[in-house]
DNA sequence: CATGATCATAGATCAAATCGATGCCACCCG
DNA sequence: CGGGTGGCATCGATTTGATCTATGATCATG
């Protein structure tokens, strides 16, 4: 056992109950903390590094592997961390490790660190210089994010000199090209979650079914869906969600097809004109609602509704301006989740 | 530069020189980094934990003296950190050490860093078993804030064997009881800053002047303060605070002292008892305003206010009990300013 | 019961941070 | 102005301590 006293121990007598969980120190308890006071002082920050590497990895060996270094060298980190720390962290069992109680809040801890070591090569370079870059956004149409807007003026602001491209495309098409490198960010609804793609949610989309002015059913709620299975319908096509497509699946709508449009703002277009009625997001359509050209068919506790994100590969090696405007994005959508 | 494209224009071509000038990523270089693809993989952490000693420090050589190293280690450490950042972090100067932009975005994020490291000891004593100790809290009377007492009711609910004791008094006792270490948290208005106290804001309170039902202005609003200055009055002693206090003296109000509570909500009952006239917070008094019991004398934009600070000693090496409390409050407080 | 994982331990090795001495520069003051 | 003072950088020697190799213990699996 090491103890150190430093400074004034006496002075604390009256405070020892107090720090009754670290004081349980001196009957000899199987391991006991070198320190705790200035814990973060002593320890060698590159544990908790090293510590974030073998959870991830799952196993002592497995990390060892990712990291080029022997496995006893990993095992040796993790002993001393524990050390420090005075408590396991990690289950060793046959099959690699798993996280105690104590572990979990090490790690996410250590996540914290790892994501601020992360943020500085850019956070320098925007400090530092101007930065210079790409940034490629591919998203859904008909997307209504003030948010998101923001994010983007404010990025400009600040990076006057990274060019921002924007796509639109049905929303498959968004997870394509960032799978395959073609943008660095996207936008867009996903049915299922692929691995190779980071999520963050951005919003919950809702849709309404909505009909033109000169159609009969202006002005009033529809309560069966399947009251209109012989309507017109203006079809997303490939932009559809399942979500949307079930539901029209089950109430038989869209047998008439009499529109299509891959892109929301068209098929707008086209419900208002009346050549049918179809499936908008709210925000979207919101604007033509109040001018009075189109009308919500559903109650409005019905419109299904699902989650857009943020999207971006997992690559944890990101250029800068890419980084810098996930950045931007992420700490806007956090900032209004809290609230 | 800003484009968009909207529908699915343009094919590879347009996006292959995108890439390659991504490829040139981060090339902002007179130095040029190591590598920054990784870059938090390969740094020594420990140096930017060194690297904040030595900004709190203001120097080099004062950094060596207070973490017991020579000083050609500590300069050797930044130069480390420096290079593989790729660019000047501080200015060396005869009188130390100064910031560059580069320097400022550094340090931020490494005192998330620390902060967290700091942590660790504290979460895991949670995580791993029941923490036990005291929290003493000295606060001002006539508090009111939501926020601090859902911060209470959450923290016993985490760790119930915390003992926690509340003692109220005069602003100027709350902050000597934390210096003197008789309590380890404190809420309290000062007029200054004391070096040896940490300083959150919590809220904004403000003041107003009330009389009772019994008051001849009882109803009507009073626009020249000076009008009042021959009411008797009800004062609050040694907890009144400097604003309060000139306002009065500037408006000759008080010179007919008819009764003196220390405590908010005495000085709040003699109001209510017709015994004077007397300042309160508006928050306090909220309730029996609205039973029609007290009446604000003053516009509400005239109303004085100022900042209520969640207080603590700044002793870096707090026990558990009390760096959890301090914590529960901050986040709460910090994501209540968020929105 | 053997095989192939897993992780722990022990002693040797080697890299790198630290040390101590020295030199340089800016500032202050007589 | 010129010597003192206090700041930091540089250099080679030293020592610390993390990593490596080799080996053993334990547990899942076929």
């Amino acid at each position: 056992m090491i103890m150190i006293f430093s400074g004034l121990p006496l002075a604390r007598n009256h405070f020892q109950h107090a720090a009754a969980v670290t004081e349980g120190g001196f009957q000899l308890t199987d391991r006991v903390p070198l320190i705790d006071k200035k814990f973060a002082n002593r320890v060698d920050w590159n544990l908790m590094r090293t510590f974030v590497d073998i959870v991830r990895a799952g196993g002592i060996g497995a990390a060892a592997r990712q990291l080029n270094r022997q496995q006893p060298s990993i095992s040796a980190a993790l002993k001393r961390l524990e050390d420090h720390v005075g408590t396991t962290l990690l289950h060793r069992t046959a099959t690699g490790v798993e996280m105690t109680a104590a572990g979990k809040a090490m790690m996410t801890l250590c996540e914290d660190m790892l994501e601020s070591a992360r943020m500085m090569p850019h956070q320098i370079a925007q400090a530092t210089k101007r930065v210079e870059g790409f940034v490629r956004i591919q998203i859904v149409s008909g997307l209504v994010s003030p948010e998101f807007d923001e994010a983007i003026a404010s990025f400009h602001r600040r990076n006057p000199d990274i060019h921002i491209e924007i796509r639109v495309s049905p929303w498959r098409q968004v997870l394509d090209a960032l799978e395959q490198g073609e943008v660095e960010i996207g936008v867009s609804y996903d049915s299922s979650v692929r691995g190779s793609l980071m999520y963050e949610p951005l919003l919950v989309e809702r849709q309404q079914l909505y009909c033109s002015r000169s159609s009969p059913y202006f002005g009033h709620r529809v309560s069966r869906l399947i009251e209109l299975k012989d309507e017109r319908f203006v079809l997303t096509g490939e932009d559809e969600i399942e979500l949307i497509r079930n539901l029209r699946r089950r109430n038989r709508l869209g047998t008439r097809v009499s529109g299509l449009a891959e892109d929301i703002n068209e098929a707008q277009r086209l419900i208002t004109l009346g050549v049918g009625i179809g499936f908008l997001p709210v925000l979207a359509a919101e604007g033509a609602v109040a001018r009075g050209r189109l009308w919500p068919l559903l109650h409005a506790d019905v419109e299904p509704s699902y989650d857009i994100y943020l999207l971006a590969r997992t690559d944890p090696a990101r250029d800068t301006a890419t980084q810098l405007f996930w950045d931007e994005v992420f700490r806007r959508v956090r900032a209004l989740r809290m609230a």
